[in-house]
DNA sequence: TTATCTGAGACTATTTTAGTATCAGTTAAG
DNA sequence: CTTAACTGATACTAAAATAGTCTCAGATAA
């Protein structure tokens, strides 16, 4: 069971970079360079952190991409929503058709604040926080 | 993202089944209906709850599946590891070659204690405190 | 005008999860 | 002693999620 995917993993250290950056635009070549992500997956990443409005971009040579809030906004749970979908129980729990015994499941309490749980830690990370951690170690 | 599988979903209302019925052998057959899972696949779910030695067989007609331990031994954590492996964090993050930041990683630390927090809590999760809610809900 | 960039979309590959089918062997009960 | 109701094991297939690639049109800086 994992919590973070590659996608995720991926999509944080592209911001990472950015931040690292900042009021610069980076190119995907160079994010898929300095994180070693293969360019093609992380530009495409990349166009999804832009639909979502984490970061702005901008065309033809010398362009790239850019934060677009401070990275004190951008939360870790945002990123994870953003490539894993919403933090949620099994969907048997949800949906009648396929369980029926969704007001008896004594599993979906007890799951549903441990999602809570999980939730508000993935809150408490944000960009900000990482970035300082990184020079920390540098 | 879910925490929960489906995998993970039928075998704990599998389970639930033979805690409600104590020292009887159920058959997978019945298992199946009174969830509405899949028989083969529900099979080969007890199959696998017996290599993890959480149930006992008995062969033949009239034979089925038991717990072979008491219900409150039995650990949600435990089944989902059996389901769905240990908690961890994505694979990047461990093995050197896919991730060679390892050690610059800023994301590990924090996501080992969520994972950690994450077990704690399935840990106190029991097979009996479940038994003792849907009764409660009888 | 050319090299360097992004936008968009259509692919393919791999892995994980879910589900099925079959056959050999065991056992309870008529 | 045969039959119906079981399990064990294994080999499948199907579907969904994840990871990754390719290509082409258009923007922009030098």
């Amino acid at each position: 069971m994992k919590l973070i995917t590659k996608n995720t993993d991926y999509a944080v250290r592209a911001l990472l970079v950015l931040g690292g950056h900042p009021q610069e635009y980076i190119s995907a070549r160079q994010v898929a360079l300095e994180q070693l992500i293969p360019y093609q997956y992380v530009r495409k990443l990349l166009r999804k952190l832009m639909h979502y409005d984490l970061v702005v971009s901008r065309d033809g040579a010398g362009g790239g991409f850019t934060l677009k809030s401070s990275p004190s906004k951008i939360k870790l749970a945002d990123i994870i929503r953003i490539f894993q979908g919403d933090i949620q129980l099994s969907e048997c729990m949800f949906r009648k058709k396929i369980c029926p015994q969704r007001s008896r499941c004594v599993l979906r309490t007890h799951i549903m604040s441990i999602e809570r749980l999980v939730e508000k830690e993935f809150n408490g990370i944000t960009l900000e926080s990482m970035l300082k951690e990184l020079k920390g170690k540098k």
